[in-house]
DNA sequence: CTCTATGCAAATCTTTTGCACGAAC
DNA sequence: GTTCGTGCAAAAGATTTGCATAGAG
């Protein structure tokens, strides 16, 4: 059986598989550029951040390296996360009395998070469009789309 | 000699400290309306709320009431700031690796966080209109302007 | 071989909580 | 007199740091 977009008799579990394994390969290529090197623990840990679940908690990262590497420590992820930040890889988010979150950086995105359950609606980029153009020309303030959070009430909470 | 705004022979400055302590009242008002008391340590977190410097964290807070009463607890000031946060009195903002802001909620207003030099611009409430429009039209989410912030990079950093 | 990354333990910083006493209403 | 607020101490939670060693380039 063959499915549209694969290479040969690829599943597409494989064929999303390996475009991660690229995307991974091509941020470690990143790392290396700027000094780093590529350790065991930084590849589970891209792999857990380009894994599902957008925004994550180092507890929650920690975890599914775990799964891989139980030796990693809270400490690493913590050293890696600060790193991956600083080459603008992740943006970390800081909400509510919880620890913050990180994500990767490469969907441009705002988020609504609700101050009464916590979740997040991720909206698109454009819906900031005319405000980011406003604090550009009136305060010249370039307002940065990743590490957009605005609280409020969700639907279910209104 | 007379100032415009002020009643008999008072200085604008009396004037102000007039006002303010009238706004101080007011607010204790509201917390005994919920059943609270008016607390000295109460009294002198207010008015440190309501005077200069907008943002400020629970620390430097406890630092200007314990100018006036140097036994006044931090955790008092944190329950303190709880409660007024919970009547909608002040909003708080977590930016960064540092602690909790807190401000007046009197004011509606965004900010404008710089994620290099961590200045913060206020900007007014009006400069959201469209996005409060569009999150509650399209996602049925009601916007906080009050506790809204944006990163990115001002004008001195871009 | 050199320099970065890691594990581990301990420290730091911010915020929260339990409890007994004192104060506001 | 009741109920709420406070001081104090201790705990809790998240993140950072110092140091010796292991590992990548």
């Amino acid at each position: 059986m063959l499915y549209p977009g694969t290479v040969g008799n690829e599943t597409p579990t494989a064929s999303a598989e390996r475009a991660e394994t690229e995307a991974i390969e091509e941020v470690l290529a990143l790392v290396r550029r700027n000094g780093g090197r590529a350790t065991p623990a930084r590849r589970l840990l891209l792999k857990a951040l380009f894994g599902t679940g957008e925004h994550r908690s180092a507890e929650e990262l920690a975890a599914e390296v775990h799964a891989q590497a139980p030796d990693v420590h809270l400490s690493t992820i913590y050293r890696n996360l600060e790193e991956l930040e600083r080459l603008g890889v992740i943006d970390s988010t800081r909400l509510g009395g919880g620890p913050a979150t990180y994500h990767l950086a490469t969907a441009a995105h705002g988020h609504l998070v609700c101050e009464k359950c916590g979740s997040m609606t991720e909206v698109p980029d454009d819906m900031f469009r005319d405000l980011i153009q406003t604090a550009s020309t009136e305060y010249g303030f370039a307002i940065n789309p990743h590490r957009f959070a605005v609280t409020g009430r969700c639907a279910n909470c209104r």
